[in-house]
DNA sequence: ATTAGGG
DNA sequence: CCCTAAT
């Protein structure tokens, strides 16, 4: 056979366009675009509330998150410099596409431009980095990443904002549009290019953002008024989520429990349908009821955390029922228990987990009322609203797909190359990816929050929360990442222990992880040895609250030597044999593109069936994440395929003519295989003889 | 660690 | 893709 040489590419934030045609969501309904949903609802449902734009998503451009909220420290002077700004306006780095979320909230006295130059310069070290004589991409990079990522700017008030937003567009900026130079231009250009983008942002955001930037609460935002008047609004804590303004019903998100399918993204696209014993759909005329269900029960207890508690409970019960039902056939009666504790606590101290609740709730409760100092004008406003009335306004443009890796013959077409980039983002947004949620720039890892728990329904932290994509990471690449993402991780797993051990204290141990030894300068995350598409994120190492992270700390030291991170999800887990399969989360499906499956068939063709460790490092050997197995399996089915009629074919179509190749190879060395297989035998007898 | 095969 | 048994 011919051995072509295979070229590989790796994009580093593959933006998708507008209105990319994502096959998978034909499937799903596409009319949602705005979506109410209940304040107690788990910080997941809001991520699947958030993935489900992505697939109906018809805006192009950048991921851009806002939530609606009054800055309060941007003053009228400002808004008007802003505006001026619209002018410059697109810049025309692509790179700038990876600008998260924006939201500028600087001195009144200085001009965002300034602002934001004066802030790289001191928290960035830009120049310390260039001066260093290393490559002012790679360390601007890094230094970017972690100064920011670690709270540098978190720490530096109405920075924090900037400094996250600014996290990514420099890491791409630097990464990916600028080489080493002189340290002057570079930064310059960096910092125009912050600057640009930024206009860029304001201008496509301009009504959102300018109107968030005012008082949005208020009564200049049509969109909410028309959805709601505050007076109904403000007796329900429900979070809207208006979609460029478009008109769908609402969906209750409490009761149906983000069961409500047509906003989940792909999540696991097969296992979704069993789950639910009745997901439904609620329109706005059954929406009402519910809404007055769900007001009742806080107004009885007002800020006793129960409900939550009770909403929590349902959430979770319904999401391991869902998973739980359809994977395994295991029991469940220890849910409740583990619900409220693991449920509630991201810091695996379960047992101060309320307490820790309600103090947040109060801190909320005071925030609502006008006790925070930083109030404005708008905060007046807010104080209408009584804290279980809490609306959060979300408005996402578009998101980037992290990264695509992708390898191709060199002898392919550019057509063929355009296809398999196709293929490869479809893939992804098929099923690899998941939405992260960004608070003060920090990830938010516990889905098990309820909004208000995590701080995304409060005053305070409202002006910096931020989503992003990031693949799925592949079993390879972690359980560090596995309980974050429930629906993968899958709470139900946690239960497992207890149904084979009714008799295991119910006592919390925070999760272990196999994580590498070495604990990161940034103290708790870290990948392993991830696949081109695992997100390699500097952030998080904290938690979202300070005082919840102060406390996740201290205890985490008092506990075990794992990094805080990893006491992210509460887990029952036996305290002795803690079984590995319950952290394993299962790999990402990453189907074969059309120039792998002909990677593979070349490969076979020439070393056989049975060579599978060689077929691999021939036609694979990059691909970190398609082991041997994979090879074996995936010529399993390419066989198999190949054998059925096409209609029956499911999936991306294999030219026929591969499947062609895969027959005959197929045939060739299995017959060879079969030869081999007689002889020996016969060599036997003949010994024997 | 690989291979083979069932699930 | 996962899980296992057998190499």
């Amino acid at each position: 056979m011919v051995f072509k040489k295979r070229l590989e590419y790796s994009f580093n934030g593959y933006h998708v366009p507008a209105m990319p045609q994502i096959p998978k969501s034909a499937k799903r309904k596409r009319s949602v675009r705005r979506k109410v949903v209940d304040g107690q609802m788990c910080a997941f449902d809001l991520l699947a509330a958030v993935a489900g734009k992505i697939l109906e998503r018809e805006n192009s451009s950048t991921l851009h998150s806002i939530l609606g909220n009054s800055n309060q420290n941007v003053k009228q002077g400002q808004l008007e410099e802003e505006k001026q700004l619209d002018e410059k306006k697109l810049c025309q780095d692509e790179a700038f596409d990876q600008v998260r979320c924006k939201e500028i909230s600087s001195a009144p006295e200085l001009p965002i431009q300034r602002q934001i130059a004066h802030t790289l310069k001191e928290h960035s070290q830009i120049s310390k980095a260039t001066a260093s004589g290393s490559t002012f991409v790679v360390v601007k990079s890094d230094v970017l990443n972690q100064d920011i990522y670690t709270g540098d700017f978190a720490a530096n008030g109405s920075k924090e904002a900037l400094g996250y937003s600014l996290g990514t567009t420099a890491k791409n900026c630097c990464t990916e549009s600028y080489s080493p130079g002189s340290a002057e231009s570079c930064e310059a250009e960096f910092m125009d290019g912050i600057k640009t983008r930024f206009v860029s942002e304001q201008h496509e955001a301009e009504a959102a953002v300018v109107k968030n930037i005012q008082h949005s609460w208020s009564s200049d935002n049509p969109v909410e008024l028309d959805a709601k008047p505050p007076a109904l609004a403000s007796s329900d804590s429900s979070i809207e989520v208006p979609l460029h303004g478009h008109h769908i019903p609402r969906i209750s998100s409490f009761l149906i429990c983000r069961d409500d399918t047509e906003l989940i993204v792909d999540r696991d696209d097969d296992e979704n349908s069993s789950g639910c014993t009745h997901p439904r759909t609620i329109t706005s005329k059954a929406l009402k009821p519910q809404y007055h269900k769900i007001r009742k029960l806080f107004s009885k207890t007002d800020l006793d955390m129960k409900p939550a508690f009770h909403s929590l409970k349902f959430c979770y019960t319904r999401r391991r029922t869902q998973r739980y039902s359809f994977k395994r056939k295991k029991v469940f009666e220890h849910r409740s228990m583990s619900l409220s504790d693991g449920g509630t606590s991201s810091k695996g101290l379960c047992n101060s987990s309320e307490k820790e609740i309600n103090y947040k709730t109060n801190n909320l409760h005071a925030a609502l009322h006008g006790g925070n100092g930083t109030s404005s004008p708008a905060s007046g406003q807010m104080s209408s609203y009584k804290s279980e009335n809490f609306h959060v306004k979300l408005s996402i443009k578009s998101f980037n797909v992290p990264e695509l890796f992708i390898e191709i013959s060199e002898t392919a077409t550019v057509g063929l190359l355009k296809r398999t980039i196709m293929e490869a983002a479809t893939a992804i947004l098929g099923g690899g990816l998941r939405v992260g949620v960004l608070l003060q720039g920090k990830k938010v890892r516990d889905d098990n929050k309820t909004l208000l728990q995590a701080g995304i329904s409060n005053v305070d932290k409202l002006d910096n929360l931020g989503f992003m994509l990031e693949p799925k990471s592949a079993g390879a690449s972690s359980p560090v990442t596995s309980p974050e993402y429930p629906h993968t991780h899958c709470p139900c797993d946690a239960i497992e222990p207890l149904a084979r051990h009714p008799a295991a204290s119910p006592a919390p141990v925070t999760e272990i992880f196999n994580a590498s030894p070495e604990p990161p300068v940034t103290s708790a995350l870290h990948f392993p040895e991830s696949d081109h598409d695992s997100v390699h994120s500097p952030v998080d190492t904290k938690l979202v609250n300070k005082p919840a992270a102060a406390a996740a700390t201290s205890n985490s030291r008092a506990l075990v030597p794992v990094p805080a991170m990893s006491i992210d999800a509460v887990s029952m887990v036996p305290l002795h044999k803690p079984r590995r399969s319950e952290f394993v989360q299962r790999r990402i499906r990453r189907p074969f593109s059309v120039s792998e499956v002909e990677a593979l068939v070349e490969a076979v063709e020439k070393l056989g069936t049975g060579r599978w460790r060689d077929v691999k490092l021939q036609a694979f050997d990059n691909a970190k994440h398609r082991t041997y197995v994979d090879m074996k399996d995936k010529w399993k089915t390419l066989v198999h395929t190949a054998k059925i009629s096409p209609r029956q074919r499911r999936g991306e179509p294999v030219p026929q003519e591969l499947l062609d190749r895969v027959l005959a190879a197929h045939g060739y060395w299995s017959q060879r295989q079969a030869k081999l297989q007689v002889k020996p035998p016969l060599a036997d007898a003949c010994m024997l003889v």
